[in-house]
DNA sequence: CCCAAACATGTCAATAGATACATGTTTGGG
DNA sequence: CCCAAACATGTATCTATTGACATGTTTGGG
């Protein structure tokens, strides 16, 4: 369904950048929801570009360090929002390796099957924390329409998403 | 990580059956927390018994149909007991094409995302009432160490996934 | 008895994704 | 001034995953 080139035009939609901007994108705001390393960023840049979705200039910086800036083409911005606009199926449930585990764990001595859980618990708790101080900045909801309400809701989401694992992750333990 | 590998000896672990009966596992317990297709399960169980980790002995139903049934070996399990017992790293946060699309949502019109969202929480209440059906075929909780505890754990797991989903689609739409 | 749904097993090609390999520059703090 | 961290861009290989292609049998209801 080609999700990156439709992350990477949404980016660029919203302001030009080079494809190291891109993957740091990847590792704050869309990290909540989709992921990807530079190995794969690169090559599709280089197809955007030959499918005339986007751009590129050469900026300079320091004497010799070549930037490629990228922008996105109307063709692109005009497959961006088109496909945004499509109406897409409910997504399978996401894969998750932890509640395969739980879903064996008779297999796991009861003290196993505790030490797993709260170590998954620790990590989660450092998560929603981290969370918890990114939402801080945003003093008041932003405003409709604007991309910033967009980073708000997906940070709500994740916020709540870990909130309600931990819920889940401490039921489990319950029943150890 | 080869997680498909372990799911297909979990599973042989808890009682021998077919790739058939595997494929049906995936489209219901398996389904709340990993996805596989036939295509790549024949060929995976292929590859175990090539490593020795499963067997299988053919059985005819009715007059010439053959049907493999395969059953995990001694080495098999030691494999899977092993994986299980392991302390995974918690896991990235899970892909979701609809909150890239919330992300971006800034380029819908309000009526467009109404509609987007109203359709995910359709779909969502959907999945709930399903979810909770199932759920009361367990008249109370499975006792310890039961594989159905698991089974147990991993759906209530589910249902409160789906509510969390169903309430952070209803705040999307309150901010639209 | 017919036919559709369920049973049953596989392959192939294309895309997507993870991890390692590979190379070099610039900036800012000690 | 040195050095580490950050900046910057790529390739190669392997594994995982999806969707289509391919084929045939058995069962149960109308």
């Amino acid at each position: 369904m080609r999700i990156l080139k439709h992350v990477i035009l949404g980016l660029l939609n919203r302001s030009s950048m080079s494809g190291y901007d891109i993957t740091n994108e990847f590792h704050t705001t869309v990290s909540e929801f989709w992921t990807a390393s530079h190995s794969q960023i690169y090559p599709e840049l280089k197809k955007l570009t030959e499918e005339g979705l986007v751009t590129y200039e050469i900026q300079i910086t320091g004497e010799v360090l070549e930037k490629k800036v990228y922008s996105i083409t109307p063709k692109g911005k005009q497959q961006f929002i088109n496909w945004l606009k499509i109406d897409v199926p409910m997504e399978p449930t996401p894969k998750s390796v932890f509640r395969l585990k739980i879903f064996f764990s008779d297999q796991l001595s009861p003290e196993r099957r505790k030490y797993l859980l709260n170590s998954q618990i620790l990590q989660h708790r450092q998560r929603l924390e981290h969370l918890k101080a990114n939402h801080q900045k945003f003093k008041n909801p932003p405003k409709m329409n604007s991309p910033e309400l967009g980073d708000y809701l997906v940070l709500e989401g994740a916020i709540m998403r870990e909130e309600m694992t931990l819920k889940w992750l401490e039921k489990c333990l319950d029943y150890t």
